[in-house]
DNA sequence: GTAGGATCTGACACCGGTGTCAGATTCAAC
DNA sequence: GTTGAATCTGACACCGGTGTCAGATCCTAC
């Protein structure tokens, strides 16, 4: 598919698609006049990749993450190397810590808005 | 306490402290020579501003937030106005997609380590 | 008083994913 | 062919919390 209809399905902007492309993150062929073209599975991968990035993994440690996932669609998955294991485990940790964090300040502003909505 | 104590304390550096003190967010005496004084208070307002920091909301939404929470050792807390809740009702639903993505995110780096530590 | 550590202010830079623009080229429909 | 939409590349800028440095001043213990 083009890169307008991927942007429009995984509601990500060309221009970060681009950049995605660029970085070897996703993949796509080429038209004879150099137009993308991606196959389906990427609308997956790309989400993925947003996921990844919202849990603050940079796109270096995305793309030594994605050959090891087995997304329907893509090849067979590798397995990852005791040495890849080992910073993701750093990122696994981290993520843990955040998600912590978020259950903290998510319960915080619940708290704000619920006093809100009883007191007005 | 002196910032130095307060940066040990709560593992947030000097730099920081003094940004957020330029902010507003954190408030300190000062000594006659100038030298900022803060209460022991701080330090949980400081942890929990880094929270809110790691939960994605900017520093001029961590200010509003701030006086409507009753914090030990603060002041007795407002409430939030109509307004305001709306902002954080917004901040919420965000974080709580944001913690949605992480525990994905997070199973996707077990399911890789579990895999590596299987095979090697 | 004095030395050495702590703190002060101000300024500059970074990071890295993303927005945006310009100008050229391609694609698809007529 | 032609035309309008889509795509291409490349470049510049942003954001905003943080690191870091310089030079000055303060504090505390001797």
């Amino acid at each position: 598919m083009r890169i307008g209809e991927l942007a429009r399905r995984t509601a990500v902007s060309e221009r970060s698609l681009r950049y995605y492309d660029k970085l070897g993150l996703i993949a796509a062929e080429r038209t004879s006049g150099g137009h993308r073209d991606f196959p389906e599975s990427t609308v997956g991968r790309v989400i993925r990749i947003q996921e990844l990035f919202a849990a603050g993994l940079c796109s270096e440690k995305i793309g030594w993450l994605l050959p090891c996932l087995n997304d329907p669609g893509e090849g067979p998955a590798e397995t990852a190397t005791p040495e890849l294991a080992e910073v993701l485990q750093v990122e696994r940790d981290r993520i843990d810590r955040m998600i912590g964090d978020l259950l903290r300040s998510r319960d915080v502003l619940d708290e704000v808005i619920d006093e809100a909505r009883a007191v007005h």
